[in-house]
DNA sequence: CAGGTTATTATCCAAACGTATAACAACAGC
DNA sequence: GCTGTTGTTATACGTTTGGATAATAACCTG
């Protein structure tokens, strides 16, 4: 006579999220080739063999990884951006996005993990391009509220191109920022991209800072 | 009686060059964890047990092929920065970072894989370092050298700023357009590099570009 | 509280993993 | 040409891998 484990039967959804946190735990601890479906399991709590009940393969899973990863960027972002004068969105848009909580050397060791797989994989090449859209059409969006507010025409060409660049930016910044941190003093990161702002979008030395 | 493989000899920088450049080309066809002692060996046309030969382990081997890697991109741009008027050099520096063959979706599967052990492996953060340092400092010349050419003054440290933001647009150009080339038009990335590193630099719209 | 569903566990499998060691083939020096 | 050195192959070891299958415990329904 054998003892089984005893078990909490969960809801699909909370089950899926577990395992989900427990894939870029894992991730993030030893490296995509770390995380492996019995180290997986275990962080979650779980035996190996009921990943393969959620998720038909082991690659499945990472894309869905890959896809709340972005998810939860996205959200922190947005939510950082909700001042009243779209100047002030914009600002704290761009702040946010090189601070502290984004600034994480954990969220970067997995986005840049997932990163590489894109060129490998088209499933990870479409969630990129989701989330890199969300990204540039909710700066399109704070770009387009600030000239209006400001008086100033641009085109919508113009407004694609800033938010290309300013991506670009914000992008690089947030990456040197996070791999390096002891690099830059305290708020240099976040200066350089509000100053390094303002000259992208060819506004007065101060216009974004300055209240 | 058993017969063996035929083999040739090799001089070691042959062995270890040939070794690298086949963990780097499993790396960007597998991904990290498709990087396997036997798949590098088979690619180099070598036996596994060869590899333990010229490494004592297979970290270290991932670690000299990132050294290896960073080095080719290095020596890439700044061969292409070597115009005759400074101003002519930052332009071609800029547009080389941006444009093939260094926007190459093999060199940034590479990348991305090892900067996504950088937070995990100090040895792969001092690489890092080092190369990065390597980068800024050329951009820093780059820069100096066209601000005397145009008689601005500017100081060390605004020098510094000015590479930090010029660094981080960079990086962020090359990967989007690299990560999806066919989001942008011909030329659409270059073009907003220089565009925008102009208005980076508070520089007249055109100064780079044109004669 | 009995009966049916199914989420979860337990166990197994063949293949591939990183590493270690001994035998051999290639080349250099004499 | 023979001999010594060593780069290279061959082979083996124990572990871990992703995946498959059958048994079972937990919950839902009545």
């Amino acid at each position: 006579m054998t003892t089984r484990r005893s078990y909490h039967r969960a809801s699909e959804g909370e089950r899926r999220e577990d395992l989900l946190a427990a894939t870029l735990d894992c991730i993030a601890e030893a490296g995509i080739e770390g995380a492996t479906v019995r180290q997986i399991a275990a962080r979650a709590g779980v035996t190996p063999g009921l990943i393969r009940h959620y998720f038909t393969t082991k690659d499945q899973m990472l894309q869905a990884a890959y896809r709340q990863l972005m998810n939860g960027i996205t959200q922190t972002t947005t939510a950082a951006a909700q001042g009243h004068d779209p100047r002030t969105r914009l600002r704290q848009f761009i702040v946010a996005n090189v601070t502290p909580p984004v600034t994480d050397s954990r969220t970067l060791s997995l986005w840049a993990a997932f990163i590489s797989h894109i060129p490998l994989d088209s499933a990870f090449a479409a969630i990129h391009r989701e989330s890199y859209l969300a990204f540039l059409g909710e700066l399109e969006k704070l770009l387009s509220d600030f000239f209006a507010d400001g008086k100033r025409t641009v085109s919508a060409g113009e407004c694609r191109s800033y938010a290309i660049a300013l991506n670009g930016l914000i992008d690089g910044l947030w990456l040197e920022g996070t791999l390096a941190p002891d690099m830059f003093e305290d708020n240099e990161i976040a200066g350089t991209a509000i100053v390094s702002v303002e000259a992208l979008l060819r506004l007065p030395p101060g216009d974004l800072s300055l209240a």
